[in-house]
DNA sequence: TTTCTAAAGGACCAAGCTGTCCCCTTTACT
DNA sequence: AGTAAAGGGGACAGCTTGGTCCTTTAGAAA
């Protein structure tokens, strides 16, 4: 569905919005998120770069939510690394995005705009849990890298 | 969404039914549908070990549909290639799939949960374009490469 | 000003996916 | 039999992704 690395972008999100006025380093973020700590810092790069985190070097330094949690969609964060690809073009199809389809890129189109949709119109405070047996930590116990752990 | 390589796989199985009765070679649907050709046969050899082609050497030979393109869904063309890759699992989570993701995976999987469904629910005879100004050819006049002429 | 800390960023490696090529096997037709 | 047409399958090249590592830059505090 998404890509192992717009997963790591979302935990880390979802980490900062768990505690929005701590910075935190890349390393703690790849603590709590079980994403390896030497590429979570270059996704937390293209999160900078894209504004959804503001960054700052040196002592007590680290990582921010750029904007409040309840401002950001799940859909900005994803798009960061991969944009969601919708079908409007007849892939070599004519001009613009002619509005014929045929039935397969129809309902591919169709398929992706679901998901795109369900991605808008969820922000990032709607994802963290209210669950306070697992305060600020990352709820589904340390996730590890992406798809890792299904062969144990 | 989809991979080229499934896209390419819906495109040939999606022309297969546009004629089931006629058996067509690997070099007639890279054509047909604008994939590669020697990349096609490939994707013909996959569908073909998943039981949705049956192909016949020799003279006159080809691939055919193994099965009327009404039982055969969306689904089952793109799993060829693909997993659909639910999240039922915490990635890394408990054993089985205990009944509480987090918040964040619950919507990574509902996601995938509704394109799953769509791919379901359509079958390959309702993507065959009823319309007769374009005869058992590709509607999407020759798509091309997957992602191919959009920098055009 | 020095020093410590942390992000920024570049170099580099490994694996997987897309795609090409070439040869082998099977089949039909003459 | 012989030959041409078709799929089967392996080898391999190129690119993108995921991931590691190391150096450089910037900021804060002593």
């Amino acid at each position: 569905m998404i890509s192992p690395t717009a997963e790591y972008g979302l935990r880390a999100i979802v980490t900062l919005a768990s505690d929005p006025d701590k910075a935190m380093t890349a390393t703690q973020l790849a603590e709590a998120t079980g994403a390896p700590q030497g590429y979570l810092s270059k996704v937390m790069q293209s999160l900078g770069k894209a504004g959804l985190v503001s960054s700052q070097r040196g002592v007590g330094g680290g990582f921010r939510l750029a904007r409040p949690a309840n401002l950001v969609s799940v859909l900005e964060v994803v798009e960061v690394f991969e944009p969601v690809k919708r079908v409007l073009r007849c892939p070599l199809g004519r001009p613009e995005h002619s509005p014929d389809l045929c039935p397969l890129h129809q309902r591919l189109d169709d398929a992706a705009a679901m998901v795109e949709r369900s991605f808008a119109e969820t922000t990032i405070d709607e994802l963290l849990s209210h669950d306070e047996r697992h305060p600020r930590v990352w709820t589904c116990q340390n996730p590890g890298p992406v798809g890792g752990p299904d062969k144990a």
